[in-house]
DNA sequence: TTAAACTTTCAGAAAGTATTGAAAGTTAAA
DNA sequence: TTTAACTTTCAATACTTTCTGAAAGTTTAA
């Protein structure tokens, strides 16, 4: 396979992946080429490869700053901005677990968390406390693992996965 | 707080939970609804429940059932078809995994080993390959934690956790 | 200052998704 | 059979999100 292609098709499933996990496409697209790409990329850069345009290549690089998963970076004696990714896949994952767990896992613990004070004891809200108390249980332990992974360092994450791998 | 309104806040949450993973909003609060009724509901009563259309009933109760996440009870002597949902949060979460492992990670992981194929030795293929291989290395070991978890009973997934903590 | 180089914003257009409701299809009792 | 009860499909529409391009804003150098 030519490098070209590899890298649009790379590109483009990671468009995809995103999509299906509620990320704009373009979003991810972005993120794809500047993990491919070892040198920071202009705005411009960007809108040639990916043929779209500056208010969309501003606009979801501006997303992935605020996720942390993208840098800016500054060139002395230019006035252009350049963008960049860390290539550390881990550390990636470790920030994106974090922002998820902030804007996903947090609302729904506190949605959880307020439903259960439910007037009644009735069947009916009796099953609905049952119900939403094993959910918030088992947010709330998934919620901690995720926090440890997210605080841990290399070693940990691959101890854990032999662990649970024995 | 009121049974109804208590009700009302999980079922929106859910399905906004549901959209921000992806997952259609109707398709999340027809779960939800499942959930916290301990009795199997006909089309019907979800359609009336949550204000939508038979014809969108009808399409995210199949895909619901596609997801291995509901099913249709049969009652003796009618006619009506009705739907529930099991109410083991554990092994809801086994088969969300199980289907979002198929549905997203395998083509991921397809296209990773696909453009690890690449000819050429300049650097910037170099890179690509490192990078591209990191990611499936990552993947790789999530898959296997994953099928891991999709194949476990309750006390392995608590061992695990008790592990991580540790 | 002014002007040039660059970034941000945002209204409107386009594209993508979800939803409706009614017609077509299916099934089972009469 | 026929009919009534029910489910599925699907074209039309509504809604949401994304994208564009140009205008407005900002910063730096001259």
């Amino acid at each position: 396979m030519q490098y070209d292609k590899a890298k649009d098709q790379f590109i483009q499933a990671w468009g995809t992946l995103g999509s299906a996990w509620g990320i704009n496409k373009a979003m991810g697209q972005i993120h794809a080429l500047l993990l491919i790409t070892e040198e920071a990329l202009t705005t411009e850069d960007i809108m040639e490869e990916l043929k779209i345009s500056r208010g969309n290549a501003n606009m979801n690089l501006r997303s992935l700053m605020d996720w942390g998963i993208v840098q800016k970076v500054l060139k002395p004696g230019e006035r252009k901005e350049y963008f960049t990714t860390g290539k550390d896949i881990l550390e990636l994952a470790r920030q994106v677990s974090r922002e998820r767990r902030r804007r996903e896992i947090e609302p729904v613990m506190r949605v959880l968390n307020e439903v259960q004070e439910i007037e009644g004891d009735t069947p009916q809200v009796e099953h609905f406390k049952k119900v939403t108390g094993d959910l918030s249980g088992f947010t709330k332990q998934v919620d901690g693992a995720l926090d440890k992974f997210i605080r841990s360092d290399k070693n940990w994450f691959f101890q854990v996965l032999m662990k649970m791998m024995r």
